[in-house]
DNA sequence: AAGAATTGTGATTCACAATTCACATTATAT
DNA sequence: ATATAATGTGAATTGTGAATCACAATTCTT
């Protein structure tokens, strides 16, 4: 029985997150149409009625990703005008997005990113370093206000914070989940908070 | 006209060496037997003398990925004797060797790692994991002799210590060379020797 | 130098995956 | 209601790349 129609905006999303669901199983390389249509429920061909390309189906992942990120500096923004507290709540909740998606690490690292179209690894590009200076604007504004030392380099402390997360995200990846992240989160933050950070409150060594 | 014969041994070395510079170039997705027996001078089927799969190929890939690793390990501990600076050192040499190799990342972020044999996980697990420990054991030799506070989780600190480079390293890759990890190095080391030295000698703020 | 082992070659097979296409079915517009 | 557009389907096409095999050329052993 043929499946029923349905439009093809939610089409896409349907199948953008299909394709999310299968890189976060089996990486970039486990992304086939056919296996994008079997847990949408149409036929490969069918496929094609809502995008021209695998191509652009990868293109609508990483639009996927980018504001997956983006939304979660703008919640922590929200949260707290503090800049350490951003970067503290930032820390975990990028550390928990990577987590439940390990599509994004496998995206990021994919070399379809390299071999595909030449955009992409531009594109790629672009999101991480958007994404850098958003922290890197939260160091600068520490640094304002006092509450962030002035010899701290924002961006090499926007890339250290990276740093705090993303080789632990491959230990766990690489480790079947066999790595204690939690612990990892409750030790780096300090550590890197007393690398940044202006004063610490009464805690010298 | 044929291509010369060689002991398998010889040739192993050059198709390791050869799979390294394709996947340098187009990462692993880029490795094939094809462009493999290309590089060597020798044809595809010819490979087959030498190894029994493409699987083997990458293993031996691995080993050798493995054996650099450990040779910097080793050289800095030769240097000196002084924990942070045999940090220091594995840092800039560390950094050297991604950049040369960006098989490195390449083949560690790889989803070959995850689709391929369900041992090869665990063996890029455990290469990084060996890596690390003996990244720890130096932080705990330098904590022992005083000269790293006694607050540092070593474990912690060797993974920090990963994240100083592995995202200078992505970055650098994904935009193309356009990052200037020179800066990064000079500027990075500093925060994280910082964070865990026991004293900054007459560098208070 | 004869025979065995090693290495190289080209043709071929096999599986797999993306894409296209003619046709069927359902929704939408007028 | 009827024409038109949108969506779904199966079959066929195409390309790719790993692996096998029978045979040729070379090297090694004795």
């Amino acid at each position: 029985m043929p499946a029923p129609k349905t439009q093809t905006l939610q089409r896409q999303e349907q199948i953008v997150q299909a394709a999310l669901e299968l890189i976060n199983d089996s990486g970039v390389t486990g992304l086939s149409i056919a296996g994008i249509a079997q847990k949408v429920g149409i036929v490969p061909s069918a496929l094609y009625r809502h995008f021209t390309s695998k191509d652009a189906v990868l293109d609508a992942v990483l639009d996927l990703i980018q504001q997956r990120l983006m939304a979660n500096v703008a919640h922590v923004r929200e949260q707290t005008p503090v800049p350490l507290q951003q970067l503290k709540q930032l820390f975990t909740r990028h550390a928990g997005l990577l987590n439940e998606n390990q599509a994004i690490p496998h995206v990021v690292f994919s070399d379809a990113v390299y071999t595909g179209l030449p955009d992409r690894r531009a594109r790629v590009a672009q999101i991480i370093f958007t994404y850098l200076q958003e922290i890197q604007a939260i160091i600068a504004s520490g640094r304002q206000d006092g509450t962030i030392r002035k010899d701290v380099v924002p961006a090499t402390a926007a890339v250290m914070f990276l740093g705090l997360i993303m080789p632990a995200a491959v230990l766990w990846n690489v480790s079947g989940g066999n790595f204690d992240m939690a612990a990892h989160e409750k030790s780096a933050w300090p550590a890197y908070e007393r690398s940044i950070a202006a004063q610490n409150p009464k805690e010298a060594s």
